[in-house]
DNA sequence: TATTGGCAGTCTCCATCAAGGAGTGCTAAT
DNA sequence: ATTAGCACTCCTTGATGGAGACTGCCAATA
C-alpha cells in the first residue's frame, strides 16, 4: 500500500469535506456544492480541477460523467487514517448504554447480548460479538451430577466462569454420592490443568481405573470441542437497520450479507484476527476478503473480561457510514462492556 | 368464523387447484390456464363463472380487474382444513435431516440451533424455535465454587439438565471445602423442590444462618428470572431465504418482521400458545395479530424433551407458501429433535 | 338450466421519447 | 493559479401508446 501521490493540504480538505458530506446525504457530492457549504473562497471551477486530480490518483470516483464524485476505498481509507475526527458520544448515546446495562442479566451471555444489542441501536448497523475466548482454558471446577444408574453429567467450569456440560455413559450403577467423591478427587487432580497437560498425565495413568479414564477423556473432548466451537459463535443483531440503508435495496447484497451473518464461521476468522494491541481496526470495502464483504466495511475493537479472557466487539456497515461517530460508539460500549464483565473474571 | 357458504365439489376443486397453482408460480391464475392445467373438461368461460362466485363468497381475490385470481386468507384457510394433501418428505429431505442431527453437538442448545438451521433449509423459510420450557422447574443438583475468598459462583441443575448460574458474594472468606461442604448440605436440602416451594421453607427458616439464606435467595431468584427469561427466547433462522420470495421485495415488510425476530418476545408470547395436544397449527396472514404478520403465516408444532419439558418448533414465511410440503417437514423436524432430545430427559 | 363461444372493455407492463436538471471538462481570459 | 463561460454528457422523470392478459357479459347451444 505505496502512497504514490502524497496529498496537499488543500486536496486533504476536499477529500475530508467529500467523505464528510457523502457519508451524511448519500448523493455524489459536485464541485458546486463543495464550493457553497465548504470552500467559500474558492470557485466550483478550482475546486473541479483539484477533483478531477483526487479522481485521477485514485481517491475518489465518478459514477457517472455528470455525476459528482464519492470516495473510493482508498479514499475512505485515508479519511480514515489521516483525516477523520471521532466525535465525543453524546450525553444521550452515554445514558442508553449506562441504562442498557444496569438491566442486563448478571450473566456473560447475557451481557454480551446486551451489547450486541445496544451497539448495534447506537450505531444504526449491525453489531458483532464474538464470545469470550480463553487463551489458555484451565479447569477450575468440576461437578459430577447423576442423571440415571448408568449415566452422569458432566459440569466443567473452565477460566473465566465458562461452564460445559457434558453427558458421560457409566459401566456400573453409580449413586451420587459416589458421584460426589469421585469429583471431589478429579477436582484435586485436575484443578488448574489445561487439556493438553490432562492429556499428558492421561497417558501416564495407565490402563486401568476404567470409570475415572473415561470421565477424565470427556473432559478433555468437552474442552476441545469448546475450544473449536467458540470460533464459530458470532452473535449479531441489527440486521434490521441495514434495511433503512439505500445500499440494501438490492437484495442480492443483502442476501450475501446475511447468509455470512448465519454462518458464522467466516465472519469469526476475521473476528480472532482483530490485533489486542491496536485500538479500534478499520477494514473497508474491497480490503475485506469475503466477497459478500466488497461494499461493507468493519469498524471492530476487542473488549476484556479477565486478564487472559478475551472477545472482539464491532460493527458492519455500508463503506458509506459516519466513521467519526460509529469509531467512537464502538469504543464506548467496548469500554462498558468491559466494565461490566470485570465482575467475572477470576 | 361461520361458513356461510359451504362449497359444492366443483367449487372446492377449482380453489384447490388455484392455490396449489399460485403457491407454486407466484403469479394470479387465470380462467385459461386453469381449464387448460387442471379442467380439461371445462371451457374457460365455465371456469369463470366459477371464480367470480368463489370472489363473491370471499374464498378468492382479484389484484385489479384484468388479473386471474389469487387466494384470500379464508380462502387458504379452507384449503389447509379441508383441501391440502400433506406430502411425506423425501428421501432425500429425511437424509438431509438426519445427517444434520447426527453431526449436532451433544448439548441442547447445540441441538435447538441445528433443528432451526435445518427447518430453516429444508422449508426455505425462517425457522423459529422456543427453548424448552418446563412446566415445574425442580432442582437436581447445586454446587458452589469460590471465586474470590469472598464471592463464589451457584451452579444450578434444573430438570431437564438446564445449567444456571449466579455469582454471589460472601459475608466472610469461605473457602473451597467449606463452599463444598456447604454444597452437600444444600444439596440435602433443596434437591426436587421447586422455586414456590423453596421460598416457603425460607420463611421458616428464621432470620439466622445469613450466609445459607443469602444462597437460597439467589438460587431461587435465578430460577424465577430464568423463567421469566425463556419466555422471550426465540431462536431463529434462514432470514435470508426470506430474500428470495418476492414478497419481500418490498423491504419495509421485512424490515417489520426483522424487528419481530429481534426482539422476540412478541413472536415468544404466539408460539407459546400453541396446543400440546394439536398436530401442527397453521396461523394465516391477519388471523395474526401483529401487524408484521399481516402477510405471513406460520406453520407451528411442539417437540418434547422429557415429559415435563417441551418447545414450539415452526416457520414462518409469506401466506403464498407450499403448505402440503411446510406442514410434512415441519413434522418432520419436529419429531427428529425429539427423537434426539430424549437422551436429555430425566 | 348449465355450458360455451365470442367480444368489448379494463388494466398492467414495457419500451420509447422528450424535456429538465445536474455536473463535468475544456478553453480562454484574468 | 484561478476563474467565468459554455458545450456536452448522462441520469431522471413523466407522458404516450401499443401489446398482452383476463374479465364480464350476452347470446347461442345442448
Amino acid at each position: 500500500m505505496l502512497e504514490p501521490t502524497p496529498l496537499d493540504e488543500r486536496k486533504q480538505q476536499i477529500l475530508k469535506a467529500v467523505v464528510s458530506d457523502y457519508t451524511v446525504t448519500g448523493v455524489p457530492v459536485g464541485s458546486q456544492v463543495l464550493a457553497a457549504k465548504y470552500f467559500i473562497a474558492l470557485s466550483s471551477a478550482t475546486i473541479r480541477n483539484e477533483l478531477a486530480d483526487l479522481v485521477g490518483t485514485g481517491y475518489l470516483q465518478q459514477p457517472h460523467t455528470s455525476a459528482g464524485r464519492i470516495p473510493t476505498d482508498r479514499g475512505y481509507r485515508y479519511f480514515v487514517d489521516f483525516l477523520m475526527e471521532t466525535e465525543a458520544a453524546t450525553p444521550g448515546v452515554r445514558r442508553t448504554v449506562r441504562q442498557e446495562f444496569e438491566s442486563a442479566p448478571r450473566s456473560v451471555d447475557g451481557i454480551l447480548e446486551k451489547a450486541a444489542m445496544v451497539l448495534a441501536q447506537v450505531t444504526e448497523n449491525v453489531s458483532l460479538v464474538t464470545a469470550p475466548e480463553v487463551s489458555e482454558q484451565r479447569i477450575k471446577h468440576i461437578d459430577l451430577v447423576s442423571l440415571e444408574p448408568q449415566s452422569a453429567l458432566i459440569i466443567l467450569v473452565l477460566e473465566g466462569n465458562l461452564i460445559k456440560q457434558q453427558v458421560v455413559h457409566l459401566d456400573r450403577p453409580t449413586s451420587q454420592d459416589d458421584l460426589s467423591r469421585m469429583a471431589a478427587m478429579l477436582n484435586r487432580k485436575v484443578k488448574g490443568q489445561t487439556a493438553e497437560e490432562l492429556a499428558g498425565r492421561l497417558a501416564q495413568l495407565g490402563p486401568d481405573r476404567g470409570e475415572q479414564r473415561r470421565i477424565i477423556e470427556r473432559v478433555i473432548e468437552s474442552i476441545t470441542t469448546h475450544q473449536a466451537q467458540r470460533q464459530t459463535v458470532v452473535l449479531h443483531d441489527g440486521v434490521r437497520n441495514l434495511l433503512r440503508h439505500p445500499e440494501f435495496v438490492e437484495v442480492s447484497r443483502l442476501e450475501e450479507l446475511l447468509e455470512l451473518l448465519e454462518q458464522g464461521a467466516q465472519l469469526a476468522s476475521i473476528l480472532q484476527q482483530v490485533a489486542f494491541e491496536k485500538d479500534v481496526e478499520i477494514i473497508i470495502g474491497r480490503e475485506n476478503t469475503s466477497s459478500g464483504l466488497r461494499e461493507c466495511s468493519l469498524v471492530l475493537t476487542t473488549y476484556k473480561m479477565a486478564d487472559r479472557v478475551r472477545g472482539t466487539i464491532g460493527v458492519i456497515g455500508p463503506t458509506r457510514m459516519h466513521y467519526g461517530q460509529v469509531v467512537a460508539r464502538v469504543r464506548l460500549v467496548s469500554q462498558a462492556t468491559s466494565d461490566v464483565l470485570a465482575h467475572f473474571g477470576n
